[in-house]
DNA sequence: AGCCTATGTTAACGATGACTAACGTCCTCG
DNA sequence: CGAGGACGTTAGTCATCGTTAACATAGGCT
């Protein structure tokens, strides 16, 4: 009431499907009237929840990258010592990337499509999730330098992120493997 | 002389500079004439050497895949055990990834820019390449099934692969670090 | 009832961008 | 030397696609 609250349905819908399309077809691989088709309304009804098919892809990436660095500092901020943060994070990392394979994919790959400005703001949180696991990774493995541990933690997001191209396996089966190999990868280093 | 040698400079040149203009803004995001601007001629004179520019993308995909698909094959022949099997596929999809960034990100992100034909092709020889890899990880750990393998080698590519989203360590460091977080994930299955 | 807003629809418009045409130039080879 | 092919150039063409315009309709509030 007092803010702004109270039209959620509508633009999720659109939301979702267009995550799912991007995902398949790729940013610009996709249609204006694709992605009504995939809400049973035609083409330019769009515009009536969006400035633009830009700002889909914009309110997309900005929402996948504050859910993740604002999940990661809970994890971290939850947790009692330095093994336990890390744990935690991967966790989220994987619970994640499991129950959104299509975020994920759009995610790393349509992030050249954003405007400057929305590039910077999305790159920005990005950089900050990684220095969540930077600081983590440090404290728990203190020889480790900065340079090393933001190469390791990119090598444990691809790692994780891997799932939209395996997903055989079932969900749980698919959790525990990849939470086994991000702790194997990390304590290998 | 007999069959069809002799043309490797400028095909190669114009295929290197799409490549990485690809990898910067996506198949769609990038012109015909950018790419001939990267090599020093203007737009349609492209068309001198390639059928489309979907072709391009094409032999670079195709190029990349069995390039990759080659080169696993022969570590592994090369190799005496499984453990040596492994170590060698290890080390060679580092190298290829630290060597070749460009095309590791056009390859994960461009795919499904492809006619189905060529993305048949393309997905047949990565198909094969993983079924390497799982034919390895198997012998080296017997306990393991094909799902799981799979689902672990996609993983293990992930971290791999992850290298173009770092790279702020030199080559030998990175290399180094990217082994033995392989292994480790490998190990803790 | 009567209006206003939210939400659609279809029909243009305009830009972009892949591709083709028509035309030059040099280098090679008979 | 002179013809032909390899390689470029610039100026169209044509399709696609994001976006806007103009026009409906349905439901809530006065």
């Amino acid at each position: 009431m007092s803010t702004d609250a109270a039209k959620p349905s509508r633009r999720e819908q659109i939301l979702t499907a267009a995550a799912e399309k991007f995902a398949r077809a790729g940013f610009h691989g996709v249609g204006i009237d694709d992605i009504g088709a995939a809400v049973g309304i035609s083409g330019p009804a769009l515009y009536r929840h969006f400035r633009s098919k830009d700002a889909m892809l914009a309110e997309l990436l900005t929402g996948i990258s504050d859910r993740l660095l604002l999940g990661g500092k809970q994890r971290v901020d939850a947790a009692a010592d330095p093994q336990g943060a890390l744990d935690r994070l991967v966790r989220w990392q994987v619970e994640f990337a499991l129950h959104n394979p299509a975020l994920i994919t759009v995610h790393m790959r349509d992030l050249d499509s954003l405007s400057d400005r929305d590039r910077r703001r999305v790159r920005e949180s990005q950089r900050l999730y990684v220095e969540v696991w930077v600081d983590v990774l440090r404290r728990a493995r203190p020889e480790l330098d900065r340079p090393r541990a933001r190469a390791a933690a990119h090598a444990v997001f691809g790692l994780i992120n891997s799932t939209p191209f395996s997903a055989h396996l079932d969900t749980s089966a698919m959790s525990r493997l990849l939470r086994d190999m991000a702790h194997g990868a990390i304590a290998a280093i």
